[in-house]
RNA sequence: GCGAGAGUAGCUCAGUCGGUAGAGCGCCGGAUUGUGGUUCCGGAUGUCGCGGGUUCAAGCCCCGUCUCUCGCCCCA
């Protein structure tokens, strides 16, 4: 038997239902903040990501699907969308129409990491980027939007987590001022933190070392050695989001992976989700553009992992998402009623109403066993009697009562049904 | 990349001391030639992940390998 490659899953029905209404949901909140989408290619340079997501990054380092074609081009499957997106908007010289860049993607994205609850090789992403706005309103409404989202999908008590990471100019006097607060306790660290330390000593904050995280308590805080603009854009940033009671934890420890970030970086993490747990992360990247060869622009973005988010759905949200409430199960009678039945769901898809045929002409209990398998409200029924008298029978699957509708009626009739 | 556990029917799993494979659910057929979910009767489930080894004999023991699961690193 042939099987999915490592990592790599089946999306079946019904869930590919969840998927879906979960993605409806999505593409309707990003259009009522003005977002268009953007779809980019799968697979890129691998230049684009070494440049963007940073060489010292565990993506780069050890995590990217990379081969060589036959030309001997260098390419990797995306393992995210923004070095993408960015480069499609310095390609095509979007900055030129002078406007703010409101863009979103889903898709998928690749990372050969090794697989575990919430991880997958393959995983799907919903995320959004604007380019060409530096403004704090622009963060306050980057998180406002994922509220919204989030609030639509019934999820209540999610918190996101904020801070600053400071710029270019500001970040290496604190990454000093941590070294030197790191490097006595380095003695007592694990080997995991001791790399760190070396490598990037953000990351030690972010330590599972519980007797390490204590004496953290005392260290130097980004925010103490923000640059009056970033500390100004960070205050604003709060304020606005005071005003539009959204709710958020400065938490000074969050960093984050990809090496583009400047100053606000966020995160939300969910329970139940295992060692897994981010829901979605997202930073400023005023740095990016210029970086890829475009004009220095701002940007800030955000990727929700899909695959993890539709594992944390509120029940009524799936339940809701996996009825089929729009779709009706015609059932032929007898063998020989397959044609009107034909006719007839030919009739009813002009009107409007979704008809799941069952062509098998296994006769009515099978039919609507069959029905009632797959979920459906309603059944419609025919044959020959009913073809004679010009009715349809109309049987509630749930409640198991039956109508007798005339033909000329049956459309008016199933959608008084559907829509109740 | 590192660590631990698991792999037997479509699904969830049992399988004793090594003796040639089972249950429940589901599926198919019948009771029921035009009315489903309940009930009753009957039926098929199979490369015991794959390869090798030990043995008279391996689902069971040993080695390798693949996959899955959980954790580490890291991230969505």
């Amino acid at each position: 038997m042939i099987t999915t490659v490592k990592g790599m899953r089946d999306l079946l029905p019904p869930e590919t239902r969840v998927w879906n209404r979960l993605e409806e949901t999505a593409r309707e909140v990003f259009a009522l903040y003005g977002f268009d989408e953007i779809r980019t290619p799968v697979l890129e340079s691998t230049e684009l990501f070494v440049r963007s997501v940073g060489e010292s990054s565990d993506i780069v380092n050890k995590e990217m699907f990379s081969f060589e074609d036959r030309g001997g081009r260098r390419l990797t499957l995306r393992p995210e969308n923004t070095a993408g997106v960015v480069r499609a908007y310095v390609e095509h010289s979007l900055a030129q129409e002078g406007l703010v860049q409101k863009l979103y993607y889903l898709g998928p994205q690749f990372r050969a990491e090794r697989p575990q609850k919430g991880r997958f090789r393959e995983f799907r992403q919903i995320g959004a980027e604007v380019l060409g706005a530096a403004d704090a309103a622009t963060d306050a409404e980057i998180l406002i939007l994922l509220f919204d989202l989030f609030s639509r999908l019934g999820f209540t008590g999610l918190r996101v987590s904020l801070n600053s990471v400071g710029t270019d100019e500001c970040r290496p006097a604190y990454v000093d001022a941590l070294r030197a607060f790191l490097a006595p306790l380095a003695e007592s660290m694990g080997e995991d933190d001791r790399r760190r330390l070396e490598q990037n000593p953000l990351r030690v904050l972010d330590t599972k070392d519980p007797a390490l995280a204590e004496r953290l308590a005392e260290a130097p805080q980004m925010l103490a050695f923000l640059d009056a603009e970033s500390l100004a854009h960070h205050e604003t940033l709060l304020a606005q989001l005071d005003e539009a009671a959204i709710p958020y934890t400065i938490d000074p420890r969050l960093v984050r992976g990809l090496d583009y970030y400047t100053r606000t970086v966020f995160e939300v993490t969910a329970p139940n989700l295992g060692a897994q747990n981010a829901l979605l992360g997202g930073g400023r990247y005023d740095r990016l553009v210029a970086d890829l060869g475009g004009p220095k622009t701002p940007g800030i973005g955000f990727a929700i992992g899909e695959d993890r988010l539709v594992s944390a759905l509120p029940e009524a949200y799936r339940l809701d998402a996996l009825l089929r409430k729009g779709t009706v199960a015609l059932v032929a009678l007898g063998e020989d009623d397959r044609a009107d039945a034909l006719a007839l769901a030919r009739t009813l898809r002009a009107a409007g109403i979704a008809v799941d045929f069952d062509p098998r002409g296994r006769g009515p209990g099978d039919g609507l066993k069959a029905a009632g398998k797959k979920g459906h409200a309603l059944a419609v029924l025919v044959g020959s009697r009913e073809r004679e008298q010009g009715i349809a029978l109309v049987k509630n699957l749930a409640l198991r009562t039956q109508d007798i509708v005339p033909r000329a009626e049956l459309v008016t009739f199933l959608k008084g049904k559907i829509s109740s």
